[in-house]
RNA sequence: GCUGGCGUAGCUCAGUCGGUAGAGCAGCUGUCUUGUAAACAGCAGGUCGUCGGUUCGAUUCCGACCGCCAGCUCCA
């Protein structure tokens, strides 16, 4: 008999053919039996460590997601005769169910899986463990072809000993399925399901396109009650809605899709931010460069671009006169032709190409997302040209950069990718090889922890990528360092070395905000609109209490302004608590109210975005502390008063 | 690009089982002259995404296209 050392140091002997759940507590949904996980029905076959797995824990809550969504193609099945299912895992959050059917689902099917997932719950059927041969399995799901080309490629994937396939089965209905499961139907926890969307078999967009059904999971009815709230704040938080709101930018139809126009308010924003980039780049010893939007196409020739790239470029465009023209997708070309503009020798290298340039991707319709996914975007784009050996500090350096300036916007803790050789790709092996060397030697050197994207690498050359995660917890794709041994032999770019010989150098493409677009709608979403004042379209908001008050208000304004300030002054005939709730919606950081009492004192009253206010502040003052805040780009707001 | 959904005033939305449309907010005007998140009244504002088709008649039904949204695939 068995013998199972519980958590707590206990043994306990288990009867001959017991279950291991019998000997845990009642709130458990599945165990672990020697750090594996295992149904409750699983029966010991010698003596080991047992432990109890609640859905509170992430392995937990994983299988109880996993189950759920059994469940709801269990329901689907049963609604929808001749129902094909294909895969539900568990996700973040959930989990989702790929299907093929007959008739499309729409979202008024999503109540009805619902009752009948209660249905089924209710009824409190066991998830029963079936090992099958493969015969038996590919027989049991005759009817359903993804199954069976799961199955049939089961062998080839888990080599030898595959000869058995595990079933789940509850009720009637069984599914394909590694487990472990809940134990039964009844222990599912608090589901709703989100919403319908298409998904290729496979993750492959040459298969069939399936209908997917998302949902959530979790323990009890309040975690699910926090999470839809957590959505809805993150619905709050889009930067679509903020940026009409707050009057940042639009996309008018007109131009196209994916082609953002910045609003007065918007290009206030964006020059603080460029401004911000720039200058930190002249101190970090780059160097700025300007080049246009459009090039002939030999120089994409010569880059590869209209070999590896052209899906994502714009049609190419004829001038009439014999020559083809194409807007630019990337930077790159250009800051090479500046640098063979002259012979470069060893002595100028490092040289830090730096420009916002504005590139044009023709990207595909489905992909694109407000400012987060455009046509026509801004990088602060530089490349570095350098000798090899000079290679991994710079690229330590960039690293530097990157980490100073996301801290700036209170970006911290990057998860960190490298990326390797794609399918499309130019350049030899073995630069592939040197390049992703350097990479991972300063990523090593760094201290950063990293994960391997294989095969995600640009077409020229291997990256690392920055993600970094924002106030909710969301994590965004901004940096990009990529090193590129392949354009610099395309283009035939020397340099003339110590010996006196030519030599080749490497370059190092790189993105710190990644595009002004992305960022700019990453940081709308990260502060919520409430911008820290240093980037605040208006920073002060001067509110008149009655039309006698609007002259003093504009001098005022006038002293905020040469003072270095951004203020604004709302002359309308409305009642102050109206003007004071125009600018709290405006999300503007400093409301003064100008009435009799501050025309008799010269002295400001002050109301900050958190609705506090401060009676009496002297001018002097509340200039000093703004021109503090704005000038450390402090991501808190000054205190007046109290 | 693919699957599904959607497109009515500047914004958020109602509505028309086919007879050319309404509300709130925003805007403008007037009254009020206001003390920290919405004063009151009036006015104005829409070829109901575009183009075809069906019909005596289309914003409504059908089709194509454009755009947007969710997801897949792809990415800064």
């Amino acid at each position: 008999m068995p013998q199972i050392e519980l958590p707590d140091g206990h043994r306990v002997v288990l009867p001959e053919g017991e279950p291991i759940g019998s000997v845990l507590p009642p709130t458990t949904i599945v165990a672990r039996f020697d750090g594996e996980l295992v149904d409750l029905s699983f029966v010991p076959g010698r003596d080991g460590k047992g432990e109890p797995v609640t859905a509170d824990e992430p392995d937990g809550l994983h299988v109880l997601r996993h189950s759920t969504a059994h469940v709801m193609a269990q329901a689907v099945c049963d609604l929808v005769p001749g129902a094909k299912y294909a895969i539900g895992p568990p996700i973040e959050d959930g989990f989702y169910y790929d299907f093929e059917l007959p008739q499309p689902l729409t979202p008024d099917d999503l109540p009805r899986i619902e009752a009948r997932m209660a249905e089924i719950g209710a009824a409190d059927q066991p998830f029963v463990r079936e090992e099958l041969s493969r015969q038996q399995a590919l027989e049991r799901f005759a009817d359903q072809p993804y199954k069976r080309e799961i199955i049939e490629g089961l062998d080839e994937a888990e080599g030898a000993g595959a000869d058995t396939v595990v079933v789940y089965r509850s009720g009637e209905w069984s599914d394909l399925c590694r487990g472990p499961h809940v134990p039964s139907t009844g222990r599912l926890g608090a589901f709703k399901l989100l919403k319908l969307a298409g998904a290729y078999w496979r993750g492959d967009e040459s298969r069939p396109m399936l209908q997917r059904i998302y949902g959530t999971a979790w323990p009890t009815e309040p975690d699910l009650k926090a999470y839809l709230h957590r959505v809805e704040e993150a619905e709050r938080r889009d930067h679509r809605k903020l940026g009409r709101q707050l009057d940042l930018f639009s996309f008018p139809e007109e131009l196209g899709p994916g082609l953002a126009v910045w609003h007065q308010r918007g290009g206030i924003f964006r020059k603080q931010l460029e401004d911000y980039v720039r200058d930190l780049h002249l101190e970090r010893g780059y160097d700025l460069v300007v080049t246009p939007h459009l090039a002939r196409r030999v120089l994409w020739d010569t880059s590869g671009h209209t070999a590896k790239f052209i899906e994502n470029m714009y049609p190419v465009m004829d001038d009439g006169q014999g020559s083809q023209y194409f807007v630019k997708p990337m930077n790159c070309p250009f800051h090479v032709l500046v640098y063979k503009s002259q012979v470069r020798s060893y002595r100028d290298l490092p040289m830090r190409l730096s420009e916002l340039g504005t590139v044009y991707r023709y990207e595909r319709a489905g992909v694109l997302h407000g400012l987060l996914r455009v046509r026509g975007m801004t990088q602060d784009d530089s490349h570095i040209i350098c000798r090899e050996d000079q290679l991994i500090d710079e690229i330590l350096s960039v690293f530097d950069l990157t980490l100073d300036i996301h801290r700036t916007f209170g970006f911290e803790d990057p998860v960190v990718t490298l990326s390797t050789k794609p399918g499309q790709a130019i350049g030899e092996e073995s630069m592939w090889a040197r390049a992703i060397e350097a990479l991972t030697k300063a990523l090593n050197n760094s201290g950063l922890e990293y994960t391997v994207a294989e095969g995600e690498g640009a077409f020229y050359g291997p990256k690392v990528d920055f993600h970094f995660r924002d106030a909710i917890g969301r994590l965004w794709q901004l940096t990009t360092v990529q090193v590129d041994f392949a354009l610099p032999e395309r283009f035939d770019m020397e340099f003339v070395g110590e010996d006196n010989e030519r030599h080749r150098p490497v370059m190092i493409h790189r993105a710190i905000l990644g595009s002004l677009e992305r960022f700019a709608g990453v940081l709308i979403e990260h502060y919520a609109g409430a911008f820290p004042l240093w980037l605040a379209p208006e920073q002060v908001r001067l509110v008149p209490v009655a039309d006698r008050h609007v002259e003093h208000a504009r001098e005022l304004a006038e002293k905020l302004r040469a003072a270095g300030l951004r203020p604004f002054v709302d002359p309308s005939g409305e009642t102050v608590g109206k003007k004071v709730r125009a600018a709290q919606l405006m999300k503007v950081p400093y409301t003064l109210v100008i009435g009799d009492r501050e025309a008799e004192t010269a002295n400001l009253t002050v109301r900050d975005r958190s609705g506090t206010e401060a009676k009496d502040v002297a001018l002097e003052a509340f200039v000093r502390a703004l021109m503090e805040e704005a000038g450390t780009r402090s991501l808190e707001q000054s205190r007046f008063g109290d």
